[in-house]
DNA sequence: TCTTAATCGAGACGGTACGTCTGGTCTTAGA
DNA sequence: TCTAAGACCAGACGTACCGTCTCGATTAAGA
């Protein structure tokens, strides 16, 4: 660094004017976690983030697309979304983990807040995608690997259906989420790691 | 049901003053189900509707609480929606039909509507209630009268965990339809039927 | 009337649907009048008119076309803009009394609103025809007809230029009142009034 | 002025840091020309401005204080705004010569250059001044000279109100641009001229 | 046949948020 | 210190729908 080549080093150079503020950045992300819990998804607004952040609305426009997209940031960007990956050493006590630790996620305050991304999913080709990219595969691929540690250590046979399995198992919880029929009890993910176990043994 | 009595008696009785226009209400559901496959559901509005049905906006409200209420009617009134009871006399066959009505159903043009009015039960815990009564409910009552008629037989235990298994099921279904990322093709039938097997076994 | 006829008797009909509302329409235009004189022209807003008039937007958008348009029916529904045709008897005397008029009226609290009118009369040609129309030909016709009556009391002859005189008279008012270079006292009217004079005779 | 003294002495003298780029200035100017030619001065901004000169907004700031401003510095350094003193020897022909050029000014592309000057002049009082200054005051002097000149020649009494008549000439060029009700032929000239002895002699 | 009451189409109403635009300021890196 | 670039806060723009509210007209039922 600062020796005589010009450096135009790498492609991804800085670029011209000013730079994005990382507070106003941080202010927005924060006024929307805010909003969400005194007013809920439905209601809260752009202008209404732009408002409570200080901020111009046009500095919410310019880097994200869509009120869910702020939202989705803002909720990765809190730490307590993230995925406790399980090593039990054996395929039911991962399960188990898993899945205590995912109904509980739902069940909590960020219950409600998935429902309305759920509901922006539905309606938004482009943010699907994000919020799948974002929040969903990682999960996804939590369990994948449990199920692919559990083959490897002859638990299973390695013919299983992947997809199948997984999609199961995200099916059941995503559904009482969206429906509310039933409870997403802690309590449940003995029975289901069970029937998951069943079910990549078939 | 109520006496033969005449009945000019009392209260819910013929009301007074003009009747509900039949055509109006056909028209709604028409210019619904219209705009529906012209826009998709997020980009029709209850003015929209009105317009087209040649209709007051008042005409609406006055017999639907919101855009997906009338969605959903438009729908339930359509042919298309109603379910075929399989009975084959076996499980395996039972559930086979099941499933392939219900993937035919969810890969139609249906799906789209579905995704629309679904985006709604997240956010409208009236129109939840509605939506699951009207039109989830009766999916899961066949299938889970599949699931009587054999314990009935013989064919799996009596202490099969309905409610598990249907969530399985139907969470499935749904996972693909909301996320997409799998296709929710009839020839997955078997195989799911399999599993279900399976788990009511176990 | 009440007769057999079923009366469609003239063409304009009453419109269907709901009447405009007149203290809306009231509220509006008192809005516009507060906010000039606390503003000034330009710094008042559609926005600002609706929110003091307790209005929806929409409901300024749906009856004037601009900003500007609102005002000039806020200053004709106003008193104060009426003009008094004079009629001494004599050419002088009526020239003075309408000069004496006019340059009051732009030296008073009209003044600075006027400014405001024009500098939209000289971007948006629409709202020009109606400025005209409504505001400055008045004015106009009561010069023109002090000129005609002039003639036919034979103080000056038939071969006056009106177009040229009243360019000239009407010229020096909103010069003086554009550029404010100079006062627009009412002490000028016997000097104008008397170079009008002499214009007309040469 | 400023002698040849190389002066690097004190105070007011080459300032510190990167000087005026002379080119950026003149881009600026002529993008604004441009522009107005394109668009019409109500459409054009600042933005519009540097963007198309290819500078920053803020060097268009530094330098004028508003768009108006830069739009008459354009005006002012094109040659088609130079004003010809008109010396004929008699007042009718100096000021037939006059008008002629002024209506010529006033009918062809400056016109409505013109009147968006205008516009601003009646809605920012430092604008004003300036305009007056730079723009209207040199027609001013030039119409001036003319009639002191015809006094000292004897055409004219030495008692002629310059305001009245400098106003009234003025008024009737100005009002005819701004209203457009009718046009400003150079064939107007003489007849004008007439009048504007007329009341010299009064 | 007249009255009463609820409906109808139409469309204006007060609101609210949208996404865009421009104004004028501030922050970079480079000249 | 100036420059080009461009992000920043602010706030009005004009539009779209929301759900409610008149209107006059229509349509029954009961008087």
């Amino acid at each position: 660094m600062t020796d005589g080549i010009p450096a135009p080093k790498d492609g991804a150079q800085q670029p011209e004017g000013r730079r994005r503020s990382e507070s106003s950045h941080r202010a927005i992300l924060d006024a929307a976690l805010e909003l969400l819990g005194e007013l809920g998804y439905r209601a809260i607004t752009i202008e209404g983030i732009a408002s409570r952040a200080g901020v111009g609305k046009q500095t919410i426009y310019r880097w994200w697309p869509s009120k869910a997209a702020v939202v989705l940031e803002a909720l990765l960007k809190n730490a307590a979304v993230s995925i406790v990956a399980p090593d039990s050493g054996s395929l039911r006590g991962d399960l188990e983990a898993y899945l205590d630790q995912a109904y509980q996620t739902m069940s909590g305050p960020l219950g409600p807040i998935l429902r309305g991304l759920t509901s922006e999913v539905l309606l938004d080709e482009d943010f699907k995608e994000e919020f799948l990219r974002l929040y969903e595969e990682p999960w996804r691929q939590t369990v994948a690997s449990i199920l692919r540690r559990a083959a490897a250590r002859g638990e299973i046979p390695g013919t299983y259906d992947e997809s199948l399995i997984l999609d199961m198992l995200f099916g059941f919880k995503w559904l009482r989420l969206i429906f509310g029929h039933a409870p997403l009890d802690p309590g449940l993910a003995p029975r289901v790691a069970a029937m998951a176990e069943a079910l990549a043994r078939s």
